[in-house]
DNA sequence: CAGGAATCAGACAGATCGGTCTGTCTCTGC
DNA sequence: GCAGAGACAGACCGATCTGTCTGATTCCTG
């Protein structure tokens, strides 16, 4: 299928790490979390991280480009069956925010939390935060384009503020509305956008 | 004055401690900057950090409520001398906001990065910023209620999404262009709410 | 079954962590 | 000028950190 057996040991063991280490990441921070503690919990041994990864920041940008693609291809999948439109495929990516914070898994962003520990431009961590965030700008901006507005990178950037603001509140306040009530800001701002400004 | 001498003396190396303590923590993070590089910067001793503070976690969870009462200060001092009622006091928090993020030593927003690296709802750090982000939907819905229209609670809570967002944002993209994107889009709810949905 | 790659558990290294404690020095208030 | 309070530097504690290394074991392949 994939490789040889051997190999798919090999990359089951890096599943174990990936999924562990995001799910401690996620529910204690990412300094807070010891290599020891994710090993264990993992049952993994410890040359196999360093086989793998190298360090713990590796480690740390691996899960978060694994996150990114799982994030990427849940939310194509939502936009090809979202009806309405680039308007219903907008309001769509609010619909799927919405389903993420009211996940039990959802502990806050694991990309800005990663910012905020390790927020040196050269910090790999850091840097998968930012590829992240800008993939989900374009995606903003690629369907307020078909959108046939004045200006829809602006559009886009507005939107990203009440994602992001969702993404934080939802976490800060453990209540998932913020993700609501950000859809609903969200359609204000587009049907503003539409009838001019 | 304000006290003894003696009493001057414990408070200027508190406001030493809390000061340095707020610049290390707001570029490096928390948990990454440790107790002897804090007391070395700020040319205090280690004792007087514990007599003051008790714990490194109480040290952090002052140096939040210090700055909670600084922001306050600047903002309420702001919607003194804005002009255009309640309606140009909301537009002045984004105002106030736009500096903010403007201002050399913004790296982030302190409060939610103590609520990411002390995720527990025991966690004095995590208190401390639950405290002051409530404050801040309160001073929003404040203003909201006096602009007469259907859901003032509603308005606050989606203007909250946008102020919190640009944070977020113009942290993560070191551009600070995000929060008078902020002020715009609030411009636009502000309206949509005035004219009835 | 034999050969080899990968993983295992765990010792180990060197640094750093938060926090406690001691003893000296300086400054204040009477 | 003396008693006391507070800050000082720095030794010290046990725990924990990331990362390295070893030698035994497990599992796949041929």
């Amino acid at each position: 299928m994939t490789g040889s057996a051997t190999a798919n040991r090999a990359s089951a063991k890096r599943e174990a790490l990936l999924s562990t280490a995001q799910d401690l990441f996620s529910r204690q921070g990412y300094r807070a979390v010891g290599i020891d503690t994710l090993l264990a919990e993992a049952g993994v041994a410890k040359m196999t991280l360093y086989k793998q990864f190298g360090s713990k920041e590796e480690l740390i940008a691996a899960v978060l480009e694994r996150l990114a693609g799982q994030i990427s291809s849940a939310l194509t999948a939502r936009l090809a069956h979202a009806a309405g439109g680039s308007q219903g495929r907008i309001l769509a990516v609010f619909d799927w925010l919405a389903d993420r914070v009211r996940s039990p898994d959802f502990h806050g962003c694991l990309f800005m939390k990663a910012a905020s520990e390790y927020p040196e431009a050269t910090d790999r961590p850091r840097q998968a935060a930012e590829t992240f965030k800008a993939g989900c700008r374009a995606l903003l901006e690629e369907q307020c384009n078909e959108l046939g507005i004045a200006d829809p990178s602006r559009l886009a950037h507005q939107l990203h503020l009440l994602l992001e603001g969702a993404l934080v509140l939802s976490f800060l306040e453990r209540d998932p509305r913020a993700a609501t009530e950000a859809r609903e800001a969200a359609a204000v701002l587009l049907t503003a956008a539409a009838h001019g400004s």
